[in-house]
DNA sequence: TGTACATCAGTGAACGCGCGTTCACTGATGTAC
DNA sequence: TGTACATCAGTGAACGCGCGTTCACTGATGTAC
């Protein structure tokens, strides 16, 4: 019992490690105040295996970053299929994001925490992430003829401030309990409204340039 | 010379602490992750004066979010004082936020990681100071008749949602250089062409619910 | 104005503890022939 | 298919260090009379 030295599947303390971190960070912590230590514990892994997987924390932080984009990939997929209605689309997504936010609480907690993080990698790869989540937005509006009074610059702007806002909101639902909802309602309603006036803008974007 | 053990003016250690944070944080630590010792070291001052001033670094933290309450005022008053003209409202402003932005980096800075911070208090206070300027930038709209047509409760969505924009603009300024002058740049206008998309947003806004 | 006392803010020594990291080890798995 | 060897991943002991915090102290300032 007391020694089984036995090799897991591959990989499965690298991931063991991660979600510790997570958990961590789902209890409250801040990412930039974990320690090795801590992590190890929250595992249940002796200390010295970090040095197998990690060479440190923000080597750590930096492969949640690319677990996180395969999050959000998952969700935009969801998105793309779920979203029947063109006049609810606004409605739809905003509900689908809150879905996901709700059931990846741990990763996206990481994420917010990470924007204004500790380490310049992280922060740039999630940065990058919230790019390209961008760009695919406004590949979807030009796929579904919804922009198509606007340039390339201006979509490009709509969509960045629609994902910036999106961001937010997320900051604003990881503050509230998950079972409260009541609460996550309202930030539905309010993030919904936000996306509304900003598509409101793009509609009447060039007839008030000229 | 060894031993001056005169009290100096009052306050002055409890501000050279707070600086000391600040300063630490503006070198690309995470506040989250600063200790006692090491701040104190920072403001040149023996670890155990912290406690003269501060129960833990949460305290410290919290008495900076008040500090910040009085920067984001004077920054409103400015703001307030110096739009000449209606038309550059929106750029006039943009240049304000950002000149103060850049004068007070670290306290930005501050604010930046307090969002998505480890302290409930902290995120509570720095969103407090959040709708306070949402609260009164509606209240310098209806002054200056610019919002007629909008309902209070979309008045108040729209001042949200500009605050929100500034403020994650406020990350990709942090996120750059002072000196480098053409990122800046751009940030200012892309943060303007936000702005703009959402005031247009707003402008058109009854007459596309209708 | 002078005196006695309380309060305040800064100091240095000391504590026990948890931290990150190194090391030599061990046994399971993968690879070459 | 079997054997020999390399690689990999997990382990426990050990290290030196910086951490948060307590303590008893000291001298300057504020307050009461």
């Amino acid at each position: 019992m007391a020694d089984h030295r036995q090799r897991r599947k591959p990989g499965e303390t690298r991931e063991k490690l991660m979600n510790a971190a997570l958990e961590l960070v789902g209890k409250g912590r801040h990412f930039a105040s974990l320690g090795i230590r801590e992590v190890t514990r929250q595992a249940g892994v002796v200390p010295t295996s970090f040095y197998r997987h990690f060479r440190n924390m923000d080597d750590l932080g930096l492969q949640l970053v690319d677990e996180l984009g395969l999050v959000l990939r998952r969700m935009m997929r969801e998105a793309r299929g779920n979203v029947l209605q063109a006049d609810k689309l606004i409605e739809e997504s905003v509900g689908i994001f809150i879905n996901h936010a709700q059931s990846n609480r741990n990763f996206f907690l990481f994420m917010a925490q990470g924007l204004a993080g500790e380490s310049r990698a992280v922060q740039e790869g999630i940065r990058s992430e919230m790019r390209f989540f961008a760009s695919e937005l406004a590949n979807d509006l030009r796929r579904l003829r919804l922009a198509e009074h606007l340039s390339d610059k201006d979509l490009d702007v709509t969509c960045d401030l629609v994902v910036r806002t999106v961001a937010f909101s997320l900051t604003d639902l990881l503050g509230v309990a998950v079972e409260d909802d009541y609460q996550v309602d309202q930030i539905r309603k309010r993030t919904t409204h936000f996306l509304q006036l900003i598509f409101v803008g793009a509609a009447n974007w060039q007839s008030d340039k000229a």
